[in-house]
RNA sequence: CGGGGAGUGGCGCAGCGGUAGCGCACCUGCUUUGGGGGCAGGCGGUCGGGGGUUCGAAUCCCCCCUCCCCGACCA
């Protein structure tokens, strides 16, 4: 096998780099930190997309769309929004050739707009819960982006809902948190993850607590893929958002959650499971499921081959034919492998006069030889394994990246290569340093902290994206 | 913003006073095709910008700009 990429073991940030350039996922935009993502990374985010859009709404929350343009005192009504967000925003002091009378600000997230619009939406108890979720761009002027990881302007989805009691938005927080992301992280894209509470100064700004999921990447290091947090009453006292119970009386203020997870979940994806011959999909979101080779364009190998592809496609499999064979066999297979494509089966006249084709899974370096008219079978049964195997894999080396630690200092070691597990109360209010960060608090039995003060809780401790 | 480095065809780099080169990619043709094939021919650059020194500057000097890496911030 020829070596495309820079190993991961000699330089991992270089080999993601390689990856994400040789499977053709993306690359720079003109200006600094944007992000152009090509046909393959596109489709692999759509089909992301669709699978969380399916949960969300099976969560009860209706798609909307609000302005990419906010003004710019909307984001200074909430005071620890403002401050969080005042240093990445991009502002717009000019249109149609004449100053603002105020500047606008692109959105780094919708809270402000989006609960402008709710304190005229929401009057009764009859009108909560309020579940909205958008799916669009954000822009936050990043220091240092990386392709997928953090790039200036992003995709994303962005939920934002009412509820009547601060219980009832907890609640439905936790159940984003579990439902839609851990789920389609673990059951989707095989990535094992860390589920729990942000430390008190981690917390979204504006935020009354937060919730995470980070997923531990191949070199230990951890990355924030999905939050919802709990917004108490902060943005509904802001921006006047109110309703009248069912009792009467006097107006109350609702209780929020806000939750969102973005195109950073294709940077888990590449570096969860990715190898040094580049991606590995998982099935589920891998835009070809299966490739079918022609190995050599003799007798009636085009044919066969294109028959194989037509019934795999007409049995729901996302079927990719490849009869370019101007390009080398070896070429060919090489980018097809670079770009993670699950399963691919290749026909060649050799094979194909006994009456055999070669199934070859990318996880694992499965090869088998199938007879034509069982590929079909072989080639599902092949995809379930693919995503097994990755899962497994994967829960593996987190399992092993993570360290039961009884010290601060041997936790902090621990942290510079994997994840340490280690007493909060050894951790609070300490100086960690050398990159080192607080992911996530749980309690001593795996379960979420509901109050940022539960005794004997857990910290995870990893260095991250 | 602090510390380091770099700007030369699409990408990666060499050249460091004497007419702009290499690898990859791309185009044409032949040959090949079971793991990035081979051969031949070809397209493509006012060497980041401005000023200076010199008979002559990609190369030396001055100023400016941009980008990358390491930190602080971050979905």
């Amino acid at each position: 096998m020829a070596k495309v990429l820079t190993p991961q073991a000699e330089d991992f940030p270089r080999w993601y780099q390689d990856v994400v350039a040789k499977a053709d996922l993306a690359e720079n935009g003109p200006v600094r930190g944007t992000m152009v993502i090509k046909p393959w990374g596109y489709a692999i985010w759509e089909l992301l997309q669709a699978e969380i859009d399916r949960r969300i709404k099976q969560a009860g929350a209706k798609n909307a769309y609000f302005p990419l343009f906010i003004p710019e005192s909307f984001l200074k009504k909430e005071a620890q929004h403002v401050e969080g967000f005042s240093p990445e925003l991009a502002v717009v002091t000019h249109g149609g050739g004449e100053e603002l009378a105020e500047p606008v600000v692109v959105r780094p997230t919708s809270e402000t707009v989006i609960n402008h619009l709710f304190a005229k939406w929401v009057q009764s108890h009859r009108d909560l819960p309020l579940l909205i979720n958008q799916w669009a761009n954000v822009v936050r002027w990043e220091l240092r982006p990386r392709l997928f990881l953090r790039t200036s302007e992003f995709l994303w989805q962005e939920g934002h809902t009412c509820h009547a009691t601060r219980d009832e938005a907890q609640a439905y927080a936790l159940r984003i948190l579990a439902d839609v992301y851990a789920d389609t992280m673990y059951s989707v894209l095989g990535v094992p993850i860390l589920v729990g509470r942000k430390p008190e100064d981690e917390k979204f700004a504006g935020a009354d607590a937060t919730y995470t999921c980070e997923g531990i990447m191949v070199d230990g290091k951890a990355l924030q893929m999905g939050t919802s947090h709990e917004l108490g009453q902060n943005f509904a006292k802001a921006f006047g958002i109110t309703f009248q119970s069912a009792e009467g009386g006097a107006a109350e203020h609702v209780w929020q959650t806000s939750w969102g997870a973005s195109t950073r979940l294709i940077g888990a994806l590449i570096m969860c499971h990715g190898d040094d011959d580049g991606l590995r999909l998982p099935p589920l979101v891998a835009p070809a499921q299966v490739v079918v080779l022609v190995v050599r364009d003799e007798g009636d190998v085009a044919g066969a081959a294109a028959d194989l592809s037509r019934r795999l496609a007409d049995a729901g499999l996302r079927v990719e034919l490849d009869d370019k064979v101007a390009t080398s066999f070896g070429r060919r297979s090489t980018d097809w492998e670079l770009k993670g494509v699950p399963v691919r089966v290749e026909v060649g006249p050799r094979d194909l006069a006994e009456g055999l084709v070669t199934v070859k899974r990318r996880v694992g370096r499965v090869v088998e030889q199938v007879p034509l008219a069982n590929v079909l079978e072989a080639v599902c049964v092949a995809l379930e394994l693919a995503e097994q195997d990755l899962v497994t894999e994967a829960t593996l080396r987190r399992e092993q990246a993570t360290v039961e630690t009884s010290t601060l200092d041997e936790a902090l070691e621990a942290a510079r290569t994997g994840v340490a597990r280690v007493s909060w109360d050894l951790v609070r209010d300490q100086p960690l340093g050398g990159g080192v960060t607080v992911r996530c608090l749980q309690r001593p039995d795996g379960g979420i902290p509901l109050a940022a003060d539960e005794p004997d809780m857990v910290a995870f401790l990893a260095r991250a994206y």
